[in-house]
This record gives C-alpha cells, sequence and structure tokens, in this order.
DNA sequence: CAAAATTTTGACCGGTTGGACAAACGTTAG
DNA sequence: CTAACGTTTGTCCAACCGGTCAAAATTTTG
C-alpha cells in the first residue's frame, strides 16, 4: 500500500506551493465568500483554468490550506512541557505566540476568519484535536498550581487570554497601528507589546510595594 | 435649518430598524462580502425590492449599523474616568467590556470581520475618533501610573489587551465553546471569565507569597 | 369616497463567479 | 519522428448577485 496521497510530479508539487502561498494571501484578506478563484489565480500568476487543474475546487484549496496551518499554530502549545520553570515555560509559550503573530499574520486571520464565521470547516478539530490538546496543556498547568509555583487560576481561560493577546497583534494589526500612530505603530510595536505582556502575566497591574487597600 | 437627516415617517423608521436587525445577524456571522441582500430580505420578511426601498445600497446598510455600533462599543472606555480607585476603574472597565462580548456578540463579530479585512470602510474613524479617545484615556492610565496607583506599564498595550481579552469571548465564541465542551461551555463561562480576568489583570501569574527564585 | 402619496412586488438586466471542457501546447520516451 | 502523457488556455455555461423599473397594492389625506 501506498498510502492515500494521490501520486504527484515535481512540476506539480511547485504549482500547488504556488496557488496555496496565493490562496493564503487572498484567503486571510477577504475571508472564503470574499475571495475568487481569479483572484487567486492572478496572484499565482496563472489563469483560472489552469489553477483548476491543480484543485478542482476552490474548497480544496482552502481546506489543504488549513490542514497545514493546524500543526504549525499548535506547535507553540505543544512545545509547553512538565519540565522547566513553570513561569519560564509560560513566559515563553506568550513570546513564541507573539512571534507567531508577528511572522505568521495572514495564517493568524485565516484562523480568525474561519473562527468569526462559526468555523463551519474546523469545527470537528476543534472539538476533538484542539479540545484534546488544550485538556492536556491545563493539566499540565494545574499540577504547577497544586505544587505552588504559579497562582491558582483557570487554566483553560489562561490559554484563552494568552491566544487572545497575542493574536490580537496579528488579527486587529490595522486597528493597532492606527491607534499606535506613525511614531509607535513601526516595527517596534512587538517588542512594546512583548514587554508589556511579560509583565501583565507575571505581576498584573498593582503597584510593586503596595498592598492593596 | 433642518439638519441633513431626511424625514422618515413611522413605518419607515419600523422597516429599517427590522432591516438593520436582519442586516446584523448576517454581517456579522458572513462578513460584507459573504452576505448577499436576498439573505438579509428574507431575514427581515420582506423581499430584496423592498428591502431597496429603504436602503438603496448593500453598503448603505452596513454603514448605518457601522455607524450605530461604534457609539455603544467605545461607550465603556468614554467612561473609564479619573474619579474613584484606579484599580477599581479598570476593573470595571473590564467587567463591562465583558458583558457586552456577553450581550452584543453580534456587534462584536461585525466589527472584528471589520477590522481583519483591513478595515476599508472606518479606517478614518481608527485614525481619528478612536485614536484620540485612546489617547486621552492612556493619558489617564499614566497620570495612574505617575501616583503609583497602579504598576507603571504601556497604557496603550494595557487598552489593547483587555479589548483582545474580553472580545475574544464574542468573535472566537465557537472556538471557546468547543475547546470548554459541554459542561463548562454553558452560560457559566462568562463568570469564569470574569473571575480569571480580573486575577490576571490585578495580580498575575506569580503566586502570592512566593518571590522568584 | 377619491385623489395623492407611500409601500410592495414581479420581472428584468448586466456583470461576476465557480466550474466544465475540448482543443492546443509542450515534454519525454521509444 | 511519433505516440503518450502532462500542462495550459480560450471558450462557454448556469447560477448568483446587486440593483433598476414600472406597475400593482396599500395606506394616508382631504
Amino acid at each position: 500500500m501506498e498510502g492515500s496521497a494521490p501520486r504527484r510530479t515535481r512540476i506539480q508539487q511547485e504549482k500547488r506551493e504556488l496557488i496555496l502561498e496565493a490562496a493564503l494571501e487572498v484567503f486571510s484578506a477577504n475571508g472564503f465568500r470574499g475571495s475568487t478563484i481569479d483572484q487567486i489565480a492572478e496572484a499565482a500568476g496563472m489563469s483560472k483554468p489552469n489553477l483548476l487543474y491543480y484543485f478542482r475546487r476552490k474548497e480544496d484549496i482552502h481546506e489543504t490550506l488549513m490542514q497545514r496551518l493546524l500543526d504549525t499554530w499548535l506547535a507553540p502549545l505543544r512545545e509547553l512541557d512538565d519540565i522547566g520553570d513553570p513561569l519560564t515555560e509560560l513566559r515563553s509559550y506568550i513570546r513564541r505566540k507573539l512571534e507567531m503573530a508577528r511572522d505568521f499574520p495572514r495564517e493568524s486571520r485565516l484562523f480568525a476568519n474561519e473562527i468569526l464565521q462559526g468555523a463551519p470547516r474546523i469545527m470537528p478539530m476543534l472539538e476533538g484535536e484542539l479540545k484534546t490538546l488544550v485538556d492536556e496543556k491545563a493539566a499540565v498547568i494545574k499540577g504547577w498550581m497544586r505544587a505552588g509555583k504559579i497562582a491558582r487560576t483557570d487554566p483553560w481561560h489562561l490559554i484563552f487570554s494568552i491566544w487572545a493577546t497575542t493574536q490580537h497583534y496579528a488579527d486587529f494589526d490595522v486597528q493597532v497601528r492606527a491607534v499606535l500612530g506613525a511614531d509607535r505603530g513601526g516595527d517596534g510595536r512587538f517588542e512594546d507589546a512583548a514587554r508589556f505582556l511579560e509583565q501583565l502575566f507575571l505581576d498584573g497591574l498593582k503597584p510593586k510595594g503596595n498592598t492593596s487597600s
């Protein structure tokens, strides 16, 4: 048995890669329904029928893109390990997620688009693979709490808050840049965000040498 | 002078309201390009030409919806005042934003859709009204920091993180519910989130009576 | 009631979109 | 050269979409 993946020539591999790159650009900017095959074909430098020779349906492109995305997207969480200092481990998870928002904003937006529209194409994955992974890591975090290594809170909502704060810099990028303005909205914004998030997640907002009244 | 708003009969007021309600449902679920006038008309219980009698273009509906949205959406931030205890003030801002995510998830998703696609229709507002408001409130927060009432951080990124964490429960609702599962994903999830966010923003994750090693 | 004004509808139109298809083109192996 | 195979393109189509229009139905007004 050869497995179910169809055999592909070298040129097919390359062209499919080209199409997926173009489709990521278009889908992430316009959503699935807002994107046309023509747009993708043009971005990939080929004609529409030619594109349809490599992917028979528009949905096939989106599906392939989404499958690839999910692996790399969840990699940082998978790396969250029980070895090492818990606070350090969480800090580097936050850093990695923020780096992904900086380096792969299109992937983040593609994912956000899908979830926003009710996740019609990846619902089974959310309830299956994703839930399993999060539950597993929540158990790890709970262990750290029982050991007194980090404060006691809800691990699931902790993970949500890390996702939300980091992906915000990819998904809401135009808003972030508009509000920060020309001077502070440049490349340095990710370092500012990293500093802020580290402080937020470690120390919160209470002033340092000050017990609450 | 009567002002520039056109005079409208009672029935026009009602039908326009009906259409806007239906359009909010459809636009927030499918985005602007992903929604059709037919869908909105059907959701509003009228024919397409009839709908177009009240709003001449699809974009007019979206624009009206967006204008109304922005006022109510920014109301909590406008209320952030210099009077009262800073930590209490921030805590209730977070609570109000989370309540809005719970009570007006469609509005949140409509806004998220617009920003995700590059905010083509509200860019001037982001750079104008929104930036002005945020700058103003950031100055207030900076005052609190100078007075030693809250820890020193970046006020802009603080506001971003509040937006991100609270709106996450509206925009990524399906994911949140899928990950939490049937038992914890019910109505109680917003109270869990409120408790978690309060702790996160006030105390962070460091264990209580424990100086870092 | 009847005229006037407003609201609703069916039919229609031009442009776009996802996708099919056969013919043409290129490449490689015998 | 040529047959076989893989690739590319022009053409076409049916469905959909945003929007128009004139006529019909309804409501308001005198």
